[in-house]
DNA sequence: CGTGCTTTTGAATAGTATCAAGGCCGGTGG
DNA sequence: CCACCGGCCTTGATACTATTCAAAAGCACG
């Protein structure tokens, strides 16, 4: 079950990144106390796919995959997001979208209503614009990323897909190391493959001495041979 | 060479959903008075590959292909658009993005600077609101599809650029049905495969009873059998 | 020490890209 | 008016990549 401890309040929020800090003070102490905040373990659904979303959830602190099923069972990591990061606005229209997420670590995440919201939108142009922004580079990194893809091989994509989830969660083992937690299967969902072709790539790329798994937990030892890998596909992400 | 011709004010201009008009009267004034328009025939590039992108342009009519290419001469239809469609909007920002925009048609654009277009956002919470919303719903159809492509088979793909072709572009032939006029290599850039494919899936379509090809113009008969088509893939486009 | 889950590896299959050739159509020039 | 040419479209054959199926190994957990 969720836990609800200690609510942290925006003012004391050290989130730098969090798109509410563009609002004014005025508005910033208005949200921090209607918003909600709750402490998500890690495996749990922050929201589900099918259900209705009535505002934005902004993780506070944490790890967030974004999941979306085609068939039932296939289902399919939309987006990765951490610290600052908004997940699950879908707008003031009513349309339905399916998507879920799913905490991959325990998360902090505040939520806002669609009302408190809009109002905010209304009287914080800079926290709009903000937000428009973020909107348009989402945009164009998910273009960016199905026009790749189209023209991917299997492994070039799986080794996107370690790129991308590093660059997203920059996760570090105790040595410092970059590294990625996700299983064969979560990165298959990312990558759009199967876990099997996954592991074979992990292989290879092993042999390569770019990295080396630990179990699940995957090492990177050369980042620039990933960059390397995706060079021709330049300025990705 | 593009027809400058005359210029048609926001104030008169008759497309309803521009989001422009968002504006109040004396933003959309202003815009008015300083907004460029051209007429790009058939064909012509409004703006190219790799060249920066200094605002954004709104299609008062016509239509419009976005496209990206990943290696050389691979290109890849990125979006289409039409009439109160926004494109080569980069944000504020100056990281490049890769993208260029072609004329389908013989086509009316406005071009609206980015200092002036920030301005406009900073004094007209609705209009950034819609732009906003936009991006959203482009970003949700963006995430849609790359879900999708990864799972579809190369007909499914075909089908789904043909169906997004005509709800994007609603071209009709003299008799009012539906049909696009995309060639076979452009249908292959949108569907993320070649013009081979594209031909062979036509033609079972054809056989299917499902459309008619006439030399590049598809009418198609049966909107509803693509649906049927795609219907595992649910809440499309 | 088994049980179940994830990962790895192998072999068979199916689907798609590529290559190649022929057909159709419109435009151009003789 | 007709022949030729080039572009686009269609269709077939082939090769290859990736998915699927299957099985074994590794690992955590009770």
């Amino acid at each position: 079950m969720p836990n609800r401890g200690i609510k942290i309040s925006c003012e004391e929020c050290t989130t730098f990144n969090c798109f509410v800090k563009q609002a004014s003070p005025e508005w910033l102490a208005k949200i921090s106390q209607f918003k909600n905040q709750v402490v998500y373990p890690k495996g749990q659904y922050i929201f589900t796919e099918g259900s209705p979303v009535f505002g934005a959830y902004f993780i506070l602190s944490g790890q967030v995959k974004v999941v979306s099923s085609v068939f039932s069972g296939k289902q399919n990591i939309v987006r990765l997001a951490s610290d600052g990061h908004m997940v699950g606005h879908k707008g003031i229209g009513h349309e339905t979208y399916n998507i879920g997420a799913v905490a991959l670590q325990d998360s902090r995440i505040c939520f806002v209503s669609n009302e408190l919201l809009y109002d905010a939108f209304l009287n914080n142009p800079h926290f709009t614009i903000e937000v428009m922004m973020f909107y348009s580079k989402e945009l164009r990194k998910s273009e960016t990323r199905s026009k790749y893809f189209a023209q991917m091989t299997t492994e070039e994509k799986v080794a996107y897909a370690i790129l991308y989830t590093y660059e997203t969660l920059q996760d570090h083992d105790e040595d410092g190391l970059p590294c990625i937690f996700l299983s064969r299967q979560e990165l298959a969902e990312l990558a759009g493959t199967n876990a099997e072709q996954v592991s074979r790539s992990i292989t290879t790329f092993k042999n390569d001495g770019l990295i080396s798994p630990e179990g699940r937990c995957v090492k990177i030892l050369q980042l620039k041979g990933f960059h390397q890998l995706l060079s021709p596909y330049d300025q990705f992400i």
